[in-house]
DNA sequence: AACTATTTATAAAA
DNA sequence: TTTTTATAAATAGTT
């Protein structure tokens, strides 16, 4: 119904493409609103513009979330079940994914690892040789850093301070203890109490190398 | 468009209106065809006659769903009921788990450390450290196993040279034997002189792969 | 965004 | 119902 008969297939000139769904969309619309008023029916009408736009119409005696409703329970395909299948589907994808990075993370950290061959074990070792690398040049770096800010004598400072109060507390611990004949003893109680960075480094035992 | 222009509204009628609502159900459907295929658009259009049937138009790139998901996001509105909401949130909490172990794993590798404190460095070093030692350690275990291999391969070398040894007097002997005219020959002859531990050797496939 | 020649949809009739 | 047909409505190409 123009000037000359078109066929209906995508219209490739993107203007005239975006021409044609503007008319035909109001002429879709005042349709939707016509029949439904004319012949007293529900109607739902959602259309999506390429460009990411919607367009919705719905008959004004009732809501699109009946209206799916009654498609729902009338044409027996399961609107809801699909959808809810969709999503189980995206958390079953999901949850393989964080199996495997958990996988990946206990052998990095040395755990699990009875499972590898030697090839592995190298990629493994490289890996984790980067990694270390890398932590300590930010490490070394970060730590110059502090230097010219004086944080690490700031540091030393409170760890001294720490300490003293510690060796205080223990004393009169120790004399409580022996007060009231208490024998056991929490040998936790001082690292429990103390800040992380502060507490013993098995591996490199010489804290002040280290900072 | 008709004989006579008429008035939008409710045809009283009812046979009239049944009609009506036959002919426009099928140009209605027949529009929503025509522009998701002119414009390339998603469309769905549902339309439930007041009698109860209903009949219903998707555009065939996608699925009612897609487009109801897609017009949840726009609006804003809740089609979904609890249990999507539910999932909904599962998927959210998921994949933030996986965001953050994925920047664990990054952060392992020595990248995009810059954001790290002090504190945070030590402790990721530590973990480094700890995954090095058990990665060595597991690697030193293997390689005294293959050490054990490389004694088999070293028996095998022997044992192969023994073999060899064995043709050469065998085929001496075969020549005495035509020279001399016996006819008899001893099929024990080899494994009765080889020795012992040289008879039944297990298979060890891919020898070279496990060194 | 209008215009208008044509096509398309459809109201009324059969 | 569906088909026919006169007419209204929609719209393709144009301005």
């Amino acid at each position: 119904m123009g000037r000359g008969k078109i066929e209906i297939k995508r219209i490739e000139n993107s203007s005239n493409r975006q021409v044609t769904f503007s008319k035909r969309r109001n002429g879709i619309l005042k349709k939707a609103k016509e029949i439904s008023v004319l012949c007293d029916t529900e109607v739902s009408l959602i259309i999506c513009s390429s460009s990411g736009k919607m367009h919705q119409y719905c008959s004004p005696s009732t809501t699109l979330v009946d209206i799916l409703d009654k498609y729902h329970k009338q044409s027996g395909k399961k609107l809801w079940d699909a959808k809810h299948e969709n999503l189980n589907n995206e958390i079953d994808r999901i949850k393989k994914e964080n199996d495997s990075m958990q996988i990946k993370l206990r052998h990095l950290k040395g755990e699990d690892i009875t499972s590898l061959n030697h090839k592995e074990l190298m990629a493994m070792e490289d890996a984790l040789e980067n990694g270390l690398s890398g932590i300590r040049e930010k490490k070394a770096s970060s730590i110059e850093g502090m230097r010219k800010n004086g944080k690490v004598l700031e540091e030393e400072h409170r760890y001294l301070h720490f300490v003293l109060g510690q060796q205080e507390l223990a004393k009169e611990q120790r004399e409580m203890t022996i007060e009231s004949n208490v024998r056991e003893i929490d040998t936790d109680h001082y690292t429990s109490q103390m800040p992380f960075t502060f507490r013993v480094q098995p591996i490199q035992p010489n804290l002040q190398k280290r900072i």
